[in-house]
DNA sequence: CTGAAAGCGCTTACAG
DNA sequence: CTGAAAGCGCTTACAG
């Protein structure tokens, strides 16, 4: 029903490998017969059977970026929307489309058993040419010997590992705290606090060290608080501080815990930024309805998964990617800092 | 290098075919020889390859959404998040999901020629089993021959098209209206405006209607603006209704027009809800941000996605669908609604 | 109830 | 530079 490869092999008077040798771009076909060809491809509108394709030991010209179903489902289900979802296609999408692979998006379950099991499903169904390892995923050590094992090229969007000569893709942490750091004793603020997560990311003890090392830099002190990432855990540290004479600067590590503490120095009348700055480490779309917007670092989301991509698809083309990339952040300056109280 | 059929056939001593009609669920084998295999996939951790059964003449196992290119872009460049996307990937990848197929995403550029051929590249390079059209794309005609021509499976999110049977999927616009008059007819309203959207959406012309029946059921005066889905238009006609003892209650049909009505109401002194109420016809994540945050309705787009996938696959699975299918909407009331002022 | 045959639309070696 | 052959992992009729 559709139009096949033989269909163009009659039309240009040649055999269907020729025609093959076309599609991929390979050398070795005459420019008369390869024009011939592609003219009865542009006719005919012919596009290749991706299935097919696969079938005959060639790419499945798919990328698959693993995502982390409880926090994922929770997110759309609370309509909040999933501004990393959202990024993670914008950037995905486009650079697959781009050389002609699909993005394709699976729900792993968090549970190693489970996700070894679940990863190793869409392998086979799918068998993608790449695979996408995002946050918790990525830092699973049993699913990158899965993916090791099956020979499939894979991106871990995270901090590299020592342990591990895995591709991976990230942004930097370190800079970034360092950067707000900065920013803040700029507007000169002595008394800056950072308000962590949670410990067992990766990320966010790179974070606490940049944010450290950043402090020692600059001679002041530094003042560690464990938010959990969590709004009334954060309430509750801020409500501590602002009660008591705490800091006059918070570098939040995600956009939940700003909103607590502009909600408790809203309750108990401290002006921001007049009183407190803040900063936050997440920048969703929410961080630009706050009231008053958040100034935060933007991660690269979109670039990093795009990058991710372009490595991977590289890998599918016979140049296997590898080593450590690391994207630049933004620091949004919008309303939540200014000057040090004096 | 994966297992295949093959495999399980040698394992449990039978022939492929008969381990294809246990994968299928297709009746026909012994119970004893039904459960030799089923024991051998689960030993082997057999999964089928999606394309080799495509290949053998089966299904895809996808269903594909197509969706607006630009708009799409166009939110996700500005970080805006794309609560559509969002809400429609929520409904969508899990109904597929609990059915062993995969939702597939796909950006088509509105302009009908490219449409068809883009959509025609992706019928016959990916072969999804059904296709979700949803707006502007669902409106056009174009497209749906296409895929009647192709005989795919396909649904629209969208109103019921007199011209057509295709199958579509849809909330009830009309009551939602109502609804909203409604709602705001027993905080008693009398003065209450639409603030429309575009003439060339069906569903603006819907809810028009829907509202003016409501007000004349309740025996007042409709009044309808044109606001074009645009911020700046909407504050445009909001100003002049607050500065010229307008409407004490305004419908908006989307957020964007609303937070235009909010930012000029307060920069006017006008207070909301005491002097003001005001719905909204959308509720995006950020009407919950707003201050106050909006009453608004909300569509089922969770669920309309999922109504289609289950439609498709059932058509994919030899019941075809068709009709229309009218889900019900949610009117959430927040804070921007209440007692009219005297 | 079960199996042998043919074929889906491609690609990969292998000849020439 | 080009083509004939074999095969990928399945499924669909068709026999028995």
């Amino acid at each position: 029903m559709s139009i096949t490869i033989e269909d163009v092999a009659k039309a240009a008077g040649v055999s269907r490998q020729t025609v093959s040798r076309v599609i991929n771009g390979k050398p070795g076909v005459k420019p008369a017969v390869r024009e011939k060809i592609e003219t009865a491809i542009a006719e005919l509108g012919y596009v290749p059977n991706l299935a097919a394709r696969r079938m005959g030991g060639a790419r499945s010209f798919l990328i698959m970026a693993i995502n982390d179903r409880e926090r994922t489902i929770e997110n759309w289900a609370a309509g909040h929307g999933n501004d990393w979802v959202d990024q993670m296609l914008y950037g995905g999408m486009l650079a697959c489309e781009a050389r002609g692979y699909h993005m394709l998006f699976e729900l792993i379950d968090t549970e190693t058993g489970k996700a070894v099991e679940q990863v190793r499903r869409v392998l086979t169904s799918l068998q993608p040419d790449g695979i996408i390892l995002t946050q918790p995923h990525s830092e699973n050590p049993e699913l990158a010997a899965l993916l090791r094992e099956r020979g499939r090229p894979f991106a871990r969007i995270a901090l590299p590992d020592a342990n591990s000569d895995a591709l991976c893709v990230h942004f930097d942490d370190a800079g970034a705290a360092r950067a707000a750091v900065d920013h803040l004793t700029g507007l000169g603020h002595r008394k800056i606090a950072f308000l962590a997560g949670d410990r067992s990311y990766e990320a966010s003890l790179v974070r606490r060290e940049g944010y450290g090392d950043a402090m020692k830099d600059a001679g002041l002190e530094p003042l560690i608080a464990e938010g959990g990432y969590s709004f009334d855990k954060a309430g509750a540290i801020a409500r501590d501080w602002l009660e008591n004479g705490g800091p006059t600067a918070v570098i939040a590590e995600n956009d939940e815990m700003a909103f607590a503490l502009l909600h408790v120095a809203s309750k108990l009348g401290v002006e921001v930024p007049e009183q407190l700055s803040l900063i936050s480490f997440e920048d969703t779309p929410g961080a630009r309805f706050a009231v008053p917007p958040l100034t935060a670092i933007r991660q690269p989301t979109a670039a990093m998964i795009a990058r991710a991509c372009e490595l991977l698809m590289d890998a599918a083309e016979g140049q296997p990617a590898n080593g450590d990339h690391c994207l630049p952040f933004d620091l949004i300056v919008r309303e939540t800092t200014g000057p040090a109280p004096r």
